[in-house]
DNA sequence: CGCCGTACCTGGAGGC
DNA sequence: TGCCTCCAGGTACGGC
């Protein structure tokens, strides 16, 4: 699941389901999921072990294990962690299974790019050293963001997609914080003022915060090539709905009308409203 | 350290 | 229908 807000949403959707849950089974299906130890080993790790918690950091999601120990999971771009009452239909992609004591877990992923770690007690942190601070939290301020910024010649949008910068935006809430600022995706990050800084990072949070009340998820299906953002909700509208620029190269723009306008950066698609975000 | 390109994968869309 | 190229949410790595 792709940015911060789906995989806080997924986060609190499992939360309730796993904590207090005992791992019974580990099934690993494909090579190359578990990151720095065999399936074996991993597996052998995880089995008869008591789920204490879920959250997040970044995209990563952190399940703590009643030894101390952790268990990582990073869905990448088409990942796709879900609990099911009961196992699941087989799907082609399912790349492993997990049986609680109640319920189970499966991660199917049509790409193959999502990864797992078990971590021994009190080696979380270091494996969370290198990212930045959480956009929602207190400690991403004005003052160090635009100090940031002022070291990097590289464009404002890659500047957001760099997760030592800070953690946990991605390729689109990157566009729709950028049209929601009204800051062109192409200005160099060190030529941004301290207001623009701060309007910037009002606007990533804001668009966070927005995606997360939504209820942000997509499909755990594992079978959706392009990502189907949803609502919580039965008959909600799909999140995509709401966006006012990604992936609507030549739609009007919500706020004035201009046409969108796609952009390459980095080999990434930007898309932008050449009205409303002037000056590159 | 910063920046850039590439690699990891599969499959859908669209052009011819 | 088939074949080809491009494109898709993320991040790590090597080279400069």
């Amino acid at each position: 699941m792709p940015e911060l807000p789906e995989v806080e949403v997924l986060t609190r959707h499992l939360k309730p389901r796993l904590i207090g849950r005992r791992i019974d089974s580990v099934k690993i299906l494909r090579d190359g999921l578990i990151e720095e130890r065999s399936p074996r080993s991993f597996s052998a790790r995880l089995r008869t072990r008591q789920i204490v918690d879920v959250r997040r950091r970044a995209k990563l999601l952190r399940l703590d294990l009643d030894d101390g120990s952790h268990w990582l999971v990073h869905q990448k771009m088409t990942g796709r962690l879900a609990w099911h009452r009961q196992r699941p239909d087989p799907s082609p992609h399912l790349l492993a299974l997990f049986g609680l004591d109640r319920g189970v877990l499966s991660f199917t992923d049509l790409r193959r790019f999502g990864r797992m770690w078990w971590l021994p007690p009190g080696e979380v942190q270091s494996h969370f050293e290198r990212l930045g601070p959480e956009p929602l939290d207190g400690e991403w301020t004005v003052d160090r963001f635009h100090d940031d910024l002022a070291r990097r010649t590289i464009a404002i949008k890659q500047a957001l997609l760099d997760p030592r910068l800070v953690a946990g935006i991605g390729n689109i809430y990157a566009s729709e914080s950028l049209h929601r600022a009204r800051i062109h995706p192409a200005r160099p990050a060190a030529s941004l003022t301290r207001a623009e800084a701060s309007r910037l990072r009002r606007a990533v949070r804001a668009v966070l915060k927005r995606a997360i009340a939504l209820g942000s998820t997509v499909l755990p299906t594992g079978d959706d090539v392009r990502p189907v953002y949803y609502h919580g909700g039965d008959s909600e509208p799909l999140v995509a709905d709401e966006f006012r620029v990604y992936d609507r190269e030549h739609l009007p723009c919500p706020a004035c009308g201009t046409p969108i306008e796609r952009l390459r950066q980095g080999q990434r698609s930007t898309y932008f409203c050449p009205a409303c975000q002037e000056g590159s």
